[in-house]
DNA sequence: CGGAGTAAAAGGCACTT
DNA sequence: AAGTGACTTTTACTCCG
């Protein structure tokens, strides 16, 4: 290990909560620092820090000698795996970690320990259920694009929900996804129910109840998904400019300081939003593409868009 | 074809018996 | 735990340019 390996780590301010600007937007950006380590650009969903809580050890290291004896071992734990990782598995082989053979004596202990190892560990329907449901969730956080923070949030939420005994009587499938949908949530990134329907094997109204009783269970409290979350997605997915999806997005907070969206699918205004705006733009859209798009019907999009239009006055 | 609108059916939510 | 009512969304259809 090389001297350049210790870095010497700047304080902490107050400075790291203020809004940043980003890089890759121009004006009107927010920013916000959301739960997990990270901070999202709000406006083109740009990552401009990662992984803030790490800011690395708690002690500074004045030397070599020093850091090796102030270092903590062992792999991080990690949330994904069904035991955190920490699981020390027993070789069947009857052979010594140097490979020397063992004595009879000591192999009817080992026999013991691996019976005692699969009863309590391996056969435990709670590991396999985790299992299980992990590896669902990787797999269908993948095919959603959803970055890892989410992934292991709703590994935790996971745990959680079968630590309270709340699968019994569901389908794990059913949880992972409805685990994965919160997460997504909470996390300001949603993806939709439909999205959701598509990579997982349950259908929507299944997973639906199953995230709404475990909400519940959980006393999380999970606000209306927010339609300017959605914007930076269907609007990439139609290839608009960023001005149209700019204009999107202020069009959806001016609409919502008049409370023209409380109780409306974040979705459809998302969808409206972004139809006007292209129209705006001179960037037209029908209303059939942007629809598609959102999830949505056109009828939901036009009453949106409609809302919106006659609100502002907006001639387009 | 794209846009606008409507009526009726369906679905979800808060609240009650 | 089923029922109710206000509300949004969808379905299906019509009309216009």
């Amino acid at each position: 290990m090389s001297e350049s390996k210790i870095k010497e780590r700047t304080p902490i301010t107050g400075e790291d909560k203020k809004e940043l600007e980003c890089p890759s937007c121009e004006e009107s950006v927010q920013i916000r620092d959301y739960s997990e380590n990270k901070v999202i650009c709000n406006n083109c969903g740009r990552v401009i820090k990662d992984k803030i809580k790490d800011r690395g050890p708690e002690w500074r290291a004045y030397d070599q000698k020093e850091k090796e004896n102030r270092s903590r071992g062992g792999p991080p734990m990690k949330e994904t795996i069904h035991d955190r990782g920490l699981s020390t598995q027993i070789d069947w082989k009857n052979k010594d970690s140097k490979g020397k053979s063992i004595s009879p004596e000591k192999r009817s202990k080992i026999y013991r320990m691996r019976k005692w190892q699969k009863s309590t560990k391996m056969n435990e329907q709670k590991d396999r259920n985790l299992s299980l449901a992990f590896s669902e969730i990787q797999r269908m956080s993948s095919q959603l694009g959803l970055p890892n923070n989410v992934r292991d949030v709703s590994s935790k939420i996971y745990r959680k929900a079968v630590d309270e005994d709340l699968i019994r009587g569901h389908s794990i499938e059913g949880m992972a996804t409805a685990a994965l949908y919160i997460a997504s949530r909470k996390n300001q990134v949603p993806r939709t129910l439909e999205e959701f329907a598509e990579v997982s094997y349950m259908d929507k109204n299944e997973f639906c109840k199953n995230y709404r009783y475990m909400a519940r269970e959980l006393d999380l409290d999970l606000p209306p998904a927010d339609p300017v979350n959605y914007v930076a997605r269907f609007s990439s997915d139609l290839d608009v400019s960023g001005e149209v999806k700019t204009r999107a997005i202020s069009l959806i907070n001016k609409a919502q300081e008049e409370r023209l969206t409380v109780g409306k699918g974040p979705s459809g205004i998302a969808a409206g939003a972004i139809y006007l705006a292209s129209k705006l733009e001179g960037e037209g859209r029908t209303q059939s593409e942007v629809a598609e798009a959102a999830g949505v019907t056109e009828v939901t999009l036009r009453n949106r868009y409609k809302e919106i239009k006659e609100a502002f006055d907006l001639d387009a």
